[in-house]
DNA sequence: TATACTTATTAAAATCATTTTAATAATAAA
DNA sequence: TTTATTATTAAAATGATTTTAATAAGTATA
């Protein structure tokens, strides 16, 4: 669905203006038809036309009166609160939905785990199920604006397919979009989870708005997304940000890609937990007492000053910290965001991290790079992927013009 | 002059319906009025009205007529060829200039050494007077449309000043299109080399014209320009695209950005010549004939059979590779150009380069990453400048309607 | 050669979203 | 209460594009 450059008519500029509009009373609501007027650069006479078409159609409401600026009180408008999106997150090992509302805010949220070998249409089967329950609660089902799914790469944006993850075969060349468009007739999107969560983190979190952002998911995998002017930047294949795939050490250890030297390959949980496990079984002392390692316990290890859980999470700091410097030299962000468990999990890595990406970068301007953590965990790419489809329904307002 | 999201009025339609005939002309003429319409979406008629006016103001002309369609045969229009742009391109050891038509070709072109240590007024000299000279020539110098200046990063192309270039002390902070525009009086940009080459490889070169590409330049130095939907991806501080700077090897050298195992301190035309130094003195016999080793006599030796040459030149394409794969990961754009002296000195490194990329990309389409080397050469900057002006006259029409 | 059919150009009228202008309403400050 | 400032609303004007219609210049076929 991606608008190309499609220049020209009064129909084309009327799209462009209610898309303005909307995204400027996304981020600054509740806000005066002269205060929209002076963001987006039309006159008041527009903004005013313009909000009360939206009224009409239940996008926008009133909310009270300003303060007089010296004269009299502006009203206040804002998007309707009682609209409504759906995101879908598609995870290796469960399933989460929620309602989510123009404010980013989580209404209801469901989830459910998926054990063993799922085929595909059962995959399909929940994934309804879960958007049922939330639409149960609705007295009207008008209110519901899309639903956006956001799922683990690679997937093809423009028909709404997954194609081949890594970790989830039954869900292969699934055309998850056309089957939830056709179910519920509603506008679907489709995102890769990093490129999700990068948008609400842009939208919703911790984001200072600048206009250019790279974010970091560094969890059992490492994924990133790019925010660009304010959108995803998806690169060609939908592939841009995928940072975990990058070589910071010819000489390291082979990775899932096929690659040596890898981001992912030596800083993930994954690989974490894997040299945890090679260090326990040549520690022969422990290899009677062998137990399963998890991220969360080399996490709960550290915390409680085992030295070995330390050094793992602050060798994995070091080099998340190095390679995302890689790619601020590469793309050069107004400002970086990390999400994900080792963040959360160990947060002395944001020290690490902060101080070598700013010791590695090439172009930095008289503050030190913005780089925090993400104030989002386990709702991360569901907050995102509404962010996704509101973007969609914003940028494409005669969706919303039923 | 970063036009931001200032939506609206038919005044900016107007606008950007002009910009987008003027790239079509560009990229497409000679061109029908009929094949216009197709191609920008707008109307028969509003194309008719939007070239006569382009004619008018004597930057568009006729150029004969085409075939018949089965009916009458339609007028052809182009660029009007007697307009040209100056390029200016700022080297660490040199000075060039040209005159170039909108269709990238160069009419005329100035060079001069930069020899010893120069002041940054005599810098400003020396670009005045070899743009005098391309001035000269011209019978009107109302057919020259803008100066385009490309130089060494940092850069501020929103102020036309130089910030620190790392090699040439003189020109930190030298406002030079702030001169340039005040003596010649005409629309003035300046652009960081590689992101000016990577729009001249993008508008004229070998690029296939896809939406997205990622340049390497490959010579004494490692840069990079990225294109994004037909537009220089600049980053933050412009400085998007520094992929000589990102680590591949942790263990590696100290690079003279003060960072361990950069690109460029593997792969670039520098880190050779400092390699066979090294070599060269360790080898006692050859250390009484010593003599300067440049990039060129690499070159040489490798053509005529020398291993060592040899081995420096493939290790610095595999490094090369390894980087270059790195960025299409994090970019995941649609082809590559590769330019600079060591893939035209060395050619079969494109072979290597090609082989580590696509063994290594994680995203990879159908068909395999395009990859090819840049046609141009000593002029890549100065065609890549006139890209950049001409970009900028073309989104902005309104410069250009004295 | 004549006729029918296509495609291109040109002119006039219509359209449509925005802006401009003017009038009215509501509030703060003097 | 008066004056100045800001907000809202209504009507008219603007301006670029599109639509409609007419004309011009070709091709294809009989």
């Amino acid at each position: 669905m991606a608008s190309s450059s499609t220049a020209g008519s009064a129909e084309e500029m009327k799209r462009q203006n209610r898309s303005f509009v909307l995204q400027a009373l996304r981020k600054a609501s509740p806000v005066s038809n002269a205060e929209l007027a002076r963001h987006t650069g039309l006159s008041i006479m527009s903004i005013s036309t313009i909000i009360k078409e939206l009224q009409a159609i239940g996008l926008v409401e009133t909310s009270g009166s300003g303060e007089s600026q010296g004269g009299r009180k502006p009203l206040l408008y804002q998007l309707h609160q009682q609209n409504y999106v759906i995101s879908v997150a598609i995870h290796v090992d469960n399933i989460q939905t929620a309602k989510i509302n123009p404010q980013g805010k989580i209404v209801q949220v469901e989830k459910k785990s998926v054990c063993g070998q799922l085929q595909q249409n059962e995959w399909a089967a929940l994934v309804c199920d879960l958007i049922d329950q939330l639409l149960e609660n609705s007295a009207d089902k008008a209110e519901v604006m899309g639903i956006a799914v956001s799922a683990p790469g690679p997937v093809d944006v423009d028909t709404g397919t997954l194609l081949n993850p890594p970790n989830i075969k039954a869900i292969e060349q699934w055309e998850v979009g056309a089957l939830l468009e056709e179910r519920y007739r509603l506008p679907v999107v489709l995102e890769r989870d990093a490129n999700a969560a990068a948008l609400g983190e842009h939208w919703f979190g911790s984001s200072e708005k600048k206009s250019s952002m790279l974010y970091v998911f560094a969890d059992q995998g490492i994924g990133g997304g790019i925010i660009f002017q304010g959108k995803v930047y998806r690169g060609f294949l939908n592939g841009a940000g995928e940072i975990g795939h990058h070589t910071i050490d010819m000489d390291g250890p082979k990775c899932s890609c096929g690659s040596y030297g890898c981001l992912e390959a030596l800083a993930s949980g994954i690989a974490m937990t894997k040299k945890a496990e090679t260090l326990q079984a040549q520690s022969e002392a422990l290899s009677a007492e062998k137990q399963q390692i998890t991220l969360e316990k080399i996490f709960a290890a550290a915390e409680s000053g085992e030295p070995l859980a330390m050094q793992l999470l602050e060798e994995s700091a070091n080099y998340l910290g190095v390679g995302i410097a890689n790619a601020a030299n590469i793309l050069n962000p107004e400002e970086i965001i990390i999400g994900g468990a080792i963040v959360h999990g160990y947060p002395a890595a944001m020290e690490t991290i902060s101080y070598l990406v700013n010791d590695r970068i090439l172009y930095n301007g008289k503050e030190p790079m913005i780089i925090k953590r993400s104030q989002f965990k386990e709702e991360a790419q569901l907050v995102g992927a509404a962010a996704v489809i509101l973007d969609h329904l914003f940028s494409n307002p005669q969706l919303l013009m039923k």
